[in-house]
DNA sequence: TTTT
DNA sequence: TTTT
């Protein structure tokens, strides 16, 4: 059935990536998408969107985007539960992306680099749309990727 | 910033039609999703994907529509965070519908009537589609809304 | 870069299936979308939108859907440019479905016929959602495809 | 029905700002929007799309936004048709746009001016997403719209 | 060239 | 008639 959702935001924080058991990448991050009118205090909100996206996508996203960068998702929700510490089922909802097309990286140099758009490439016949962010900053030759936990998870969630 | 969902899916229960202090009807309703691929199992899954809508459209969806119809939802996103009974703070994610079209009501002729759509309209100037379901199960002369609750809930979350 | 479209709306007339040179199966159809607003003269009009499908769907679509029936697409809009008969550049815009979901059947016994939902499948993993059109005519033996012209066509505009 | 299009590209040129004959401003413009995927030639290609957008939006966008400025687009395709000099019926398919998201002017200086977003407001309590180009060119005192032709247009296609 |  |  028809399930389909477009967004653009901004990460709140840098991706989380992982792996599976199965060596497949995940990355988890948050889109802080504002609203396009006002609160009743005059103040503008902001949705912030869980999002999960997979394989290639997951590693590039981890590479070249970080807090404060733009993005724009195309994917669809997905909702799952799961029993917390305490033994409660959790709902959550969730956007999957199935693809990402980076607007804008973050224009500070700390924290984590940008990778070398030079030599690396953020493109898969799959899926995205080739921009290439202008004023990223990249200066240092940081392993992408390096702070990736190959931590044990479950392929369930994997799509397709 | 961009924030656009389409979903077709069927509704999991009758919406729940309530009315702000003000007097401004909303309804909440889950849509279950039907994935279009199979889990590991083999099976197809859904995803049950929390909706609001206000208004007028709000009442028609109640009059119109029951466990089991089908509609096609046109909204955005929207998180919400509250502190419940526990004093936890809880993190909620719903789609805003901004227009619903009716695409099959629910075939029963048990649980809520279906209205009298010969005399009642669904269509609003502002938003949606104008289908007549055909099937439509129209036997009583039962009052719309009737098993709305006029409780007391704040108009925080009105959107425009 | 972002592209997408999702749209709910009656089929004009039958799809046109044909087949590449490589045997690729293509189907053509045109989608009668109601506008949600009438016009200056109080009339509800609707947009006449060209799409295009490929492959397994394609010969779905042509096998179960007809004129009048109801269907959403979930798709990207493609322009494309070709020289006419005059010898003149020619512009169009159309809409790639990358799935479709049958929402109704026409529901008239004449023309073509709906084929056997009970042993052939509209289901296919990488797409759609498996609704069973419940009202669908089914009565005559017909061979699926049967009014598809395998002429020459180029693969230039299959996408992926 | 439902019928929703989001799109990210950029302008092919400067926004064409017209009046109807009532006042009302619209704007017309094309966006390239890159293809994720490449031809069987290995070249990325884009498909160019014809858009609309009505009223103050039409104005902000005539003032900010000019060839090669990057915007996001949500709204819904319009068809319509016309007789040509020669007489002959044109039909013509576009994109109306609801709401713009301004995600990147031009970083040239010649041409057209980007205005003073520091005094006007390109944020309406309807629709955007109130991003301000940080790049945005500005130096002259350049009136807005000023190459905006207050041509006759009939206001038939003014939607809602 | 348009659907219910 | 097309953008980076």
């Amino acid at each position: 059935m028809l399930n389909r959702t477009v967004l653009v935001g901004r990460l709140t924080k840098d991706p989380e990536l992982r792996y599976t058991a199965n060596g497949v990448a995940v990355a988890n991050f948050t889109l802080a998408v504002n609203r396009p009118f006002s609160n009743q205090q005059g103040e503008r909100e902001a949705d912030f969107i869980n999002c999960v996206i997979w394989r290639k996508q997951a590693e590039n996203l981890a590479s070249y985007m970080g807090k404060g960068s733009m993005v724009g998702v195309d994917g669809r929700i997905q909702t799952r539960s799961f029993d917390n510490q305490e033994g409660k089922r959790i709902f959550m909802t969730e956007v999957v992306a199935e693809s990402v097309q980076f607007l804008e990286s973050r224009n500070s140099n700390q924290g984590k680099q940008g990778g070398q758009p030079g030599n690396t490439s953020n493109q898969t016949q799959q899926n995205q749309g080739g921009f290439q962010p202008q004023q990223e900053s990249q200066s240092s030759g940081q392993e992408p990727f390096d702070n990736a936990e190959p931590v044990d998870l479950s392929d369930d969630d994997l799509p397709f």
